[in-house]
DNA sequence: TATGAATGAGATTTCATTCAT
DNA sequence: AATGAATGAAATCTCATTCAT
């Protein structure tokens, strides 16, 4: 038995009923093990918890990173970011959500280490917003409320993308990237070929029945 | 003693610990009231549940047709919208997110009515969009996407507009009927002067210890 | 509002229910009444059993002293008793009922109460089987155990009988003492005529909705 | 710990006090078990409940069918059917009261399941009764009061028989026997050896200390 | 006479977790 | 690696009862 097959379980199950009302036999018994025995693989439901938040955390910030050094222009750097962002939360939905919700689930010192993580991976969009800004390439009412709503319409797409629905991956993210040269007053809307676009992995405790 | 006190008490909690982590004692006494008298006002946890979200959507709705009802043409019937959207949600920030949150903590039956509540809500919207689409006020890449992104953005007004903050309600308002514009390609950024922005009331299951 | 009402509502349920199974807000229900008015009526749960109980057995032994009184002779004497006894049973059918298996859910101290009375009914029918016996009109191999069989067997009653069932109520009593004279071996099976029947009267307690 | 040990501290209790006013903490450290213990062994009251009354009625089948393969005549069969019941509501005398009394207080659909037990073991009786009434072994005025008499009084032994009383087990069943024969007006009180007397065995549900 | 409000105690049941095997 | 047994703590909810009105 592998550690991811009990974190995709348990993806499924925080994300469609949340941390607090899933309880832990109930995760046995999802991949076909003694209550007891799952505390050989994770020790304790927290545990559990914050091994999949980090990894998910991990994630975006390197692939973040990795799609920053796609471009050294920051309009094209916060396209990069866009599209990374919405590839990621709708390539991995249901983690996605999962490391979103239950921030609050955590003590207080696990929420501090992943509240961390999640400010270093909010920071590298303000910084290229910053960065857009300085050279003029941005126009704005309020550049945090930018930032924000961005993010938020991004986090947003783990509620409806469907991997077999009506638009492909690509079609998502070149529209995100759209949505945001708009909000920013960038003229050009596709400042990305299509054969740019990150595409993010799939992680390891993403469950695979949610197509 | 009030049933909007339990009810303040009660969304304070579920906005913060989340619903299936707050206990019923802990509401209690987060009011002064015996476990046991909780039962008295309100019938069980999920009837508290039920009642809040209830009465927060039907709020919505018909602050929403209210706010429909201030113009005839379709951009600014979007940007009352988009205000009212706003608003609503940063003057009742807990209340709101516990209504959107907590869906899944509702038995199916109770789910299907809110989900009716919630999808009236919605296609206030989406109509909205498309009477102005028709009349070519609109362009977008998709409708679909646009008016998904649109509402996202509001409800994470939730996770961060304080009353006491940087910007007023007015000006958080105003600047997301601008994002709202661009993203839809409208010339007008400020089709709504400020003295014609609905002012959403306060409701009585939103506490007011959070400033 | 009548204490026979409340009286008749309790028997109903405790018959159906049990007394410890039965909530007094069930009972107030039952006869339009505030849960806390019962208390107005009655003092609490284990009074209002007590209440009905002590009614009850009452009755019963005055109604078995009363049939006593209708002859001498030890043969037509035990004769009443058992026409007397099936009778009542047979007529409070509930009340007998929960007079009987509801002795455990009192107090010590009630419980006492209720057993003297008890034992004192049961003692009239002991002393009638030992006058016919000293005087040779019964032959049992047993008489302890015959006293008790045929008291059981007159209890049993409240188990089938139905006002509107086969058989009329003197059918079953004539009967049942043509049982006890078999049991108890006296040639003459129908020491009694019809009409020296003792009628029970219904009490007060006794619901009427059960024909 | 075994099942039956629960099942006894069960049947003890409810005996006593009665299945509803008998908690299952109480239960638990009836038997050294934390409540929640319980749980392991049995899910829940009325499972245990439902476990218990089972098992006793099977029993109860599957005893007086082998005692009617005792003989080919109607007559003794009757005795043997007697025999046994009074048998084994003497040699188990708890749980048979509980398997009687606490029929109420199962859910409708086990109650449903268990009166069908209930009836199977009755029908045995009725059988007998006809059979020896077309032969014309037996005279009664009516054969239902007579079947519905003979186990009623067979029942009440578990009210006061004690295994240290006055009368040995074959003298009661001997005794109740001989009462059968009068009150069907058979000529002969003992068609039965005492040898041939079924001797019932006591079931796991049974407690040990009610000498 | 009648009641809504209130409560402490206790009901059954589930929880995450530990431990010997 | 895996599990059944066991448990303290806590979950939701119901209870009989009191009291001010």
């Amino acid at each position: 038995m592998e550690l991811g097959k009990v974190q995709q379980a348990a993806v499924a199950c925080f994300a469609q009923r949340g941390f607090a009302a899933t309880g832990i036999r109930e995760l046995g018994s999802a991949v076909g093990l003694n209550s007891a025995t799952l505390y050989h693989y994770v020790g304790g439901k927290e545990d559990l918890l914050v091994g999949i938040m980090n990894d998910c955390l991990a994630a975006m910030i390197s692939g973040a990173e990795q799609a920053l050094a796609g471009s050294n222009d920051p309009v094209r750097q916060l396209a990069l970011l866009v599209a990374f962002h919405v590839g990621f939360t709708a390539t991995n939905p249901s983690t996605a959500r999962v490391t979103e919700y239950e921030m609050r689930a955590l003590s207080a010192k696990a929420r501090e280490q992943m509240q961390e993580l999640r400010d270093a991976y909010e920071q590298l969009f303000a910084d290229a917003l910053q960065a857009g800004e300085r050279q003029g390439s941005f126009s704005t009412v309020d550049l945090g409320i930018a930032r924000l709503a961005l993010m938020e319409m991004g986090t947003g797409v783990s509620h409806w993308y469907r991997k077999d629905g009506r638009l492909t991956l690509a079609q998502v993210q070149l529209n995100f990237i759209s949505l945001a040269m708009r909000i920013l007053a960038v003229p050009d809307e596709f400042p990305l070929p299509a054969q740019q676009l990150p595409v993010p992995r799939v992680i390891a405790s993403e469950p695979t029945s949610k197509d």
